[in-house]
DNA sequence: CGTGCGATTATCT
DNA sequence: GATAATCGCACGC
């Protein structure tokens, strides 16, 4: 048996969520992921949160209860999960940015195989926000969506392996958070497991310059 | 192997 | 109208 997080475990401080989800499985559509890559969001607080500004259509639900996702859709074509944490209106949540695929391994290949001419490797089903949505097949349709409900199509759950984390736990700058102000030392929140292949590589804020 | 660039569109200013 | 919590591929070493 697996255990489901329950709303106690994500209605505490994001950046005690963020580690503890590292080695936490992630269900959905007949694809498991065990979770090896996540940054933290700190809301109105973290001018890298889509939170900063206060709420929006797209962001409302980050304002709400912990335990439901918040899926944006980015760069015009990817999408991006995350599992809103903390108190109700602290806006706080984490973006899910990596794992290692293990259930469903077919389904998850087809997934991410449409539209590509070259092969995904195992290691690459789940690298990356974009990736990792693709293989669970989350977006808009799961926006909102209560993954501590006994009936939930999502959910978390606490493998019963006990080696659960694997690697090391590490701590280091965000990905690409233009928000960060090109200090992306100054909130050093996103969370790994060393050793792992499936996290994917540190790229800085690219910057983007107008024609 | 590493680096650079174009794709593509919802969202907010 | 500009931007963006990205990705995959091309290209050069």
């Amino acid at each position: 048996m697996t255990e489901q997080l329950d709303r106690a475990f994500f209605a505490r401080p994001v950046l005690e969520v963020a580690p503890a989800l590292l080695g936490m499985v992630v269900e959905h559509g007949g694809v498991a992921i065990r979770l090896t890559e996540v940054e933290a969001y700190a809301g109105s607080e973290d001018p890298g949160s889509h939170a900063f500004r206060g709420p929006t259509p797209r962001n409302q639900v980050m304002f709400g209860p912990a335990g439901h996702l918040y899926c944006y859709f980015s760069y015009g074509m990817h999408w991006a999960t995350n599992v809103v944490t903390g108190h109700e209106g602290s806006a706080c949540a984490v973006l899910l940015r990596g794992g290692e695929v293990v259930r469903g391994v077919e389904v998850a290949r087809e997934r991410r195989e449409r539209g590509r001419r070259r092969p995904v490797t195992a290691r690459d089903l789940a690298r990356g926000p974009g990736n990792l949505a693709r293989a669970l097949e989350l977006g808009q349709e799961q926006y909102g969506a209560d993954v501590c409900a006994v009936d939930a199509a999502i959910r978390f759950v606490r493998p019963q392996s006990h080696k659960i984390p694997g690697g090391r736990r590490r701590q280091g700058p965000r990905v690409g958070v233009s928000g960060d102000g090109g200090s992306a030392e100054a909130f050093p929140w996103r969370f790994w497991l060393e050793d792992e292949p499936s996290v994917s590589a540190y790229r800085p804020a690219t910057r983007r310059l107008s024609r």
